[in-house]
DNA sequence: CGGTATCAGGAAAGCGCTTACCTCAGGCAA
DNA sequence: TTGCCTGAGGTAAGCGCTTTCCTGATACCG
């Protein structure tokens, strides 16, 4: 492995000088010496080494994120908005996969912290229950504590800057839409109990149902396809008396479809997040849209620039939207 | 930021103890100075730098993956198979997104190789022209000339070893189907033209159409659903003839059945790589599987277990298989 | 009791860089 | 000519760890 001393030896400099043209730095040199650098550093393939680097500048270059899984298109879709904030500043992306373990969201925010990131952006949902926070809190703080920034996407314990999609007002919206289609009997499909975005969503959910008068039938189980596919399976054969299915986001109600399918009934079902799948499912999926991809370019700014100092953490919120397409329709209409 | 040093200090102890008792070394300590140097990393929440540890170790612990897009479910399912093999060897998987731009790759590659990692995974398409291959051949062979290690996913022109879908074999399957089916005018929805997988899967195509007596029409698009849809609506409007048409990933097939949705015409479609949604769309859609996942644990670990010295690169094909549901149909049969 | 093996722990030499500081020449004004 | 800048380059001190080698103390042997 070719070292700049290396590289220096080789064209007669000091390691001082090698370092200086290959960097760019400002001090200047002759063109005779950075020729022969030059010419050193392409003969020898001499590529430098990121951590001497790191351990020598002092800087923070990387940015790290946490999500559940980036092969499921939520987070896919909030990732490509942060990475493409962390590479237009120049920056690595290291992502990660938690697959919703809490010991592994602790492993991996001390494995950033230990190389230095200079952000984290925490991009899974947040827990209800304080125990499996209270450990992530600590070691998060101890992060920030070494001058690296958090910030969070959705409702988490930790106190650090925040983008939240407004989920409680999204559930709202999709129940509103079902109740004012005509609906009263109403199943949800959500995902883990333990989660905050279920939590937000079903609480959406449910002032929509009190404002309405009606009641909600509640399953849980994963936010997957699968997952959603049982649990309309479970709803349909408990209670025959269901019209609608508000599913608590897109892949179970990509689920839930089939399930229809495979019981012969059609009920009206809404989405939530407005995956890019929800136009291509028959029938198009009516969902309530989450501005994803920008949610992640926002939560990725909001971690690259520190707000002044002595300031509270900045929360924002991004709107839900409801796109109406063809999987809801008023319960008077058979199909 | 707390160091080595700090915890060491506070202990009362060297550094040398600390390093020692932190890691686990396998030199005695007794239990008392372990007690108050623990105690002491507790206190100052001391995270070990990682780059310090990877300079002085002088091991390579990480692993980079170079992929198209993760979120493009092909390259995600892949992805997942290269991260789940890592990390059971207890690696860090850092995925880079190229977005097929080969600056970028040559980029990465760098990046990687600065950053030390143990091997590098190329999961993206190679490309036909050897000009774009032969900038990164170089890097790619600098970097394996410092020790590293590389696998490639695909037909690429760098020489190492390589996991091959059978994309030849899964055109073949494809159009077979369509043929066996009695379809005579077929129209192939392709990606662009310059990727060896398009050129591959094109040729399995091309060779059952000459087995059958047929010929095909090309049209080349993105490998994207929105480039699927284009393709399909050219094909429709400059060819009435056309009766089934071959797309050569499943999101162009998905794009091909909205184009023919909006068209109101319905053919045959026949997609690639079967993705989960495959069997979601409406008609669910017939397609060749590649088995995703087990291709990239299978590239990961021939990256992370080198062969034998002086050996030719070890070369594997997964093979293709149809899987047969709802989007074609015989040709007679008119939906 | 001297000599040696054993053991816990520390000193210090790197790992590959960056950069503050120093040196040495040459150029200028006085 | 002297004194002083200025510019080009080198010297060397770290950055935070790991690990080899060394030290000093204790235990054990004849």
């Amino acid at each position: 492995m070719a070292t700049l001393a290396d590289v220096a030896r080789r064209a007669g400099v000091s390691t001082a000088t090698a370092s200086r043209i290959i960097n760019g730095s400002s001090k200047p040199v002759t063109d005779e010496l950075r020729a022969r650098v030059l010419a050193a550093v392409a003969e020898l393939r001499y590529v430098p080494n990121a951590h001497a680097q790191m351990l020598a500048r002092n800087n923070r270059n990387a940015v790290g994120v946490l999500v559940h899984d980036v092969s499921d298109p939520y987070f896919a879709e909030i990732t490509r908005g942060l990475q493409r904030v962390a590479t237009a500043s120049g920056r690595l992306t290291i992502i990660c996969n938690t697959f919703r373990e809490p010991e592994r969201e602790l492993e991996y925010i001390d494995l950033l912290h230990a190389h230095q990131v200079a952000a984290i952006v925490v991009a899974g949902s947040g827990y209800l229950s304080s125990d499996a926070e209270t450990e992530l809190d600590e070691r998060m703080l101890a992060f920030e504590a070494t001058g690296g920034r958090i910030a969070v996407i959705g409702r988490h314990h930790h106190a650090s800057d925040a983008v939240l999609p407004a989920n409680e007002e999204g559930g709202y919206l999709a129940g509103s839409h079902l109740f004012e289609l005509g609906h009263t009997s109403v199943g949800v499909i959500a995902g883990p109990a333990a989660l905050t975005t279920t939590a937000d969503r079903l609480a959406g959910l449910q002032r929509s149902a009190s404002a309405y008068g009606h009641s909600l039938q509640v399953v849980h189980s994963d936010f997957t396809r699968d997952g959603g596919e049982a649990a309309t399976a479970s709803l349909l054969a408990s209670d025959p008396s269901v019209t609608a299915i508000a599913a608590l986001n897109d892949s179970m109600a990509v689920g839930a479809l089939a399930a229809m399918r495979a019981a012969g009934r059609f009920l009206s079902v809404i989405g939530f997040d407005d995956m890019p799948i929800a136009r291509d499912v028959t029938p198009s999926l009516t969902s309530i849209r989450l501005p994803l991809t920008s949610l992640g370019e926002r939560a990725m700014e909001l971690a690259l620039n520190p707000p002044p100092p002595n300031t509270p953490p900045r929360v924002e919120t991004v709107p839900a939207e409801l796109i109406r397409r063809d999987s809801t329709w008023p319960v008077a209409q058979r199909r």
